[in-house]
DNA sequence: TTTTCGGATGGACACGTGACCATTTTGTCC
DNA sequence: GGACAAAATGGTCACGTGTCCATCCGAAAA
């Protein structure tokens, strides 16, 4: 493969003079610009972005780690993460860290070793790993959290306005009449310490309720355990009149759930659920949902990082909210006036 | 951020002795083993990667190119791809070309300044970048491709069986009873040049039947122009009785426009799609399709690049197709009777 | 004690680039 | 044509690692 010293000889020019060829041809005489040009052209020379990296101490290239790729949420946020580091020259590698910490560390670690300017994270619940990032960002790494962060973590972040949401959700199944409304999936420290369970009792009560414990439960966020949860749910003696669906993923659970149960959306029960998926679209009834502005936060999280590390303003803390959009398709209707009390 | 002279001093040893406590701990005395490792831990050195790779002149990266993140095949791709990546100590960098080939070649561009070792892509239709896969096959980079191939491309490949695909699914619905029989998106050399809108003629033909000229058109594989195209076909004078969407992004659209038209799915219309996405089998009905084994397409891709990399046999060509699996939920059904002929 | 040999350890250098400083060439003015 | 500044070009080295070869040490054999 050739490099910059090929180039310089078949151009008949020093080596810096075929470099600033590259990075800065406005010091060039045009024909000398012209005639190293044509040689990179002929030798089909590309730029070493290692060699570069190693002797800029500083590389061109940006980690992104999600909670879980196979969620369109995570899927749409690499995709406008991609999108808008584009142009920029910079490479973007992505992890997923499956939301355990286990993987979680050990793609830091790659990232790590590979030097990344900048990372874009989505941390695991209950991390261990708090430790290792700080560890990064003394060396060099930005680094900015995205759609979760740790309790005192001190980085910057990019975050839905959780409590914005959820007292709109809230207060929209109040207005339809639902009393008795649960969330799929309780608020825990140490297990699922997100930010919309943990002010979901603050949403009901600034509607005057307050929780009700049989419907409290710390499940995983996954599909099946929302599945699961949701059957509990709908057979205990008084089921919630109102589902609150914290993540996509669960409500397909729930959504699953339901029709076996053979309940009808919305006379049976309601259901509303955060994330604007696709399908939640095609089922019938479509789903109420709360959408997240994944674009926004994206693009959001790419211009504070690629900031920071082109000005190299590493300390800068930049923390952003985005609100939720509710949108009404026709899950959620006034509850069933047998078990409304 | 130390590096391995620092290690060497704080332990007192020669830099060669520091590294070779990494790469080849037999070769050293447990004491002096033990010394460096102590070093390693209180500096928490990590290894360059960038400077290894320099040095080594191959790196331990590899790239990833889908077509469009935003399908759940290509998520699951990238997740399988990454989970069997994992353990090998070598980086992933994915890029997404949205199905467009300027995109394709400035990624394959940064792939190829980072010096990827190994290269997974999904390559765009029509596309005029196979020149320069081949120069960078070339310098050495291990290419593969996913879900789709060049005409006449040189290099290993993982596809689906969609010649088996294509004849199970027309052969299934011969059998319903079905007789005019459309796929969204019909072949087209320059534009959608996909083996299955390729072979579906030729799977027609050996159930005895012959394409419909009026429902051939050659449209772009998004879930708008699907949407388009069925709403153009349901309105013909004598529509399909069955519709077979080559890819599950398309169905989505499909479902849509025959719930739009008020039209039942089986009874009015009848729909197959390729892709076992969540959403098919939360709808009413729950969908046909036919399923692509993603994760053993995945682990093979990745298994056939690491081979070739890490023993450098770039030249050996591996070629592998996988069969689809048709499930059956209840959107085919025999073709209405006033419209059977 | 000397020799020999293998196990341990050490030293020098190259990978391709960018930063920095040095040198040559060109243009302008008198 | 000479002086001078600015424009253009050139030379050297370090980034952190892996490779290659050299050296050292200690134990067993002579």
């Amino acid at each position: 493969m050739p490099n910059i010293l090929d180039v310089a000889k078949h151009a008949g020019v020093a080596p810096t003079t075929a470099k600033r060829a590259i990075h800065e041809p406005h010091l060039l005489k045009p024909a000398t610009l012209e005639r190293v040009r044509r040689a990179i052209a002929e030798l089909g020379y590309e730029p070493d972005q290692l060699a570069g990296s190693l002797r800029r101490g500083r590389t061109q290239t940006l980690g992104l780690m999600v909670g879980n790729i196979i969620e369109p949420f995570f899927a749409e946020l690499i995709r406008t993460v991609a999108k808008h580091v584009r142009g920029h020259d910079y490479a973007l590698m992505i992890a997923d860290a499956e939301y355990e910490s286990r993987l979680e560390l050990q793609n830091l670690k790659m990232f790590s070793g590979h030097r990344v300017s900048g990372l874009i994270i989505r941390s695991a619940f209950g991390s261990p790993n708090l430790e290792y990032l700080r560890q990064m960002h003394a060396r060099g790494t930005y680094i900015l959290e995205i759609d979760h962060r740790y309790p005192d973590s001190p980085f910057s972040y990019v975050l839905l306005d959780a409590k914005g949401c959820m007292s709109e959700g809230v207060r929209y199944l109040y207005d339809l009449g639902h009393r008795r409304i649960a969330t799929l999936g309780g608020y825990d420290p140490v297990l699922t310490p997100d930010e919309r369970s943990r002010v979901f009792p603050e949403a009901l009560e600034a509607v005057g309720l307050s929780p009700i414990p049989e419907y409290q439960k710390v499940i995983e966020r996954t599909e099946e355990a929302a599945y699961q949860q949701t059957l509990e749910l709908m057979q205990l003696p008084t089921p919630p009149t109102v589902l609150f669906s914290l993540t996509g993923m669960e409500a397909a659970g729930a959504f699953k759930a339901i029709r076996e149960l053979g309940l009808s959306i919305p006379y049976d029960v309601s259901l509303l659920t955060f994330d604007n998926y696709s399908w939640t679209g095609l089922v019938d009834p479509p789903l109420d949902v709360i959408e997240q502005p994944v674009e926004d936060m994206g693009k959001a999280a790419v211009k504070i990082v690629l900031d920071a590390v082109e000005h190299q303003t590493l300390d800068k803390v930049v923390r952003k909210r985005f609100p939720g959009k509710l949108i009404r398709r026709g899950s959620c209707a006034p509850p069933p006036k047998t078990t409304q009390r």
